[in-house]
DNA sequence: TACACCACGCGAT
DNA sequence: ATCGCGTGGTGTA
């Protein structure tokens, strides 16, 4: 008989909505951005490709203190870094290359699609890029909204609105 | 294998 | 503005 293998889940609301954070083993796996429901945060949530588990655990309380307070700092405005340890072990060395390129990028900073592919180790594989960053479970603390096209914002799985409000949130126009 | 799909980029209309 | 093509990872069968 295996040890059960439970996806812990808690909800944060902001003044944006509901969002809901993911972890195993005190490792970050999964962020939905704010919603106007928990339900529709939930449908998110299980929406992702995430790691293996067998079910899903709501808990109370997050693994990191000061996490939601820094999400709140950061929907309104500030100029904030995540560092907590995260997880992405489900996906391909492709797909967890690019994202942890992305991981790196500084807040108030963008690159194109173009420019992480050349931090890969397919350099011409763009197209790729944005496959990859399409499937990111962790949005925000893998800032995948500062990967933009070259001549326009490119895309966002979540709607380009969302990509606009969060590069507007850091002091980007249009 | 063989396809189709894709959050791109580029050059030619 | 729009089109067609190169491009390469991934899902599906």
């Amino acid at each position: 008989m295996r040890k059960s293998n439970p996806f812990f889940y808690s909800f944060l609301s902001t003044p944006l909505g509901t969002t809901i954070i993911g972890w195993q083993n005190d490792l970050l796996a999964a962020f939905v951005l704010p919603q106007p429901s928990p339900e529709k945060a939930f449908h998110y949530l299980q929406s992702y490709h995430l790691p293996q588990h067998d079910s899903f655990k709501l808990e109370t309380q997050l693994p990191w203190p000061d996490f939601s307070d820094k999400v709140n700092a950061y929907f309104s405005g500030e100029k904030v870094g995540f560092s907590e340890p995260i997880t992405i072990d489900q996906f391909s060395d492709y797909t967890r290359q690019i994202l942890n390129v992305t991981k790196n990028i500084p807040w108030g900073e963008v690159k194109t699609y173009q420019q992480v592919a050349q931090l890969s180790s397919q350099k011409r594989a763009y197209r790729a890029v944005g496959q990859a960053l399409h499937r990111n479970p962790i949005p925000l603390i893998i800032p995948c909204h500062r990967v933009v096209a070259k001549s326009s914002l490119g895309g966002f799985g979540y709607g380009l609105d969302w990509k606009l409000r969060l590069l507007t949130l850091e002091k980007f126009q249009s």
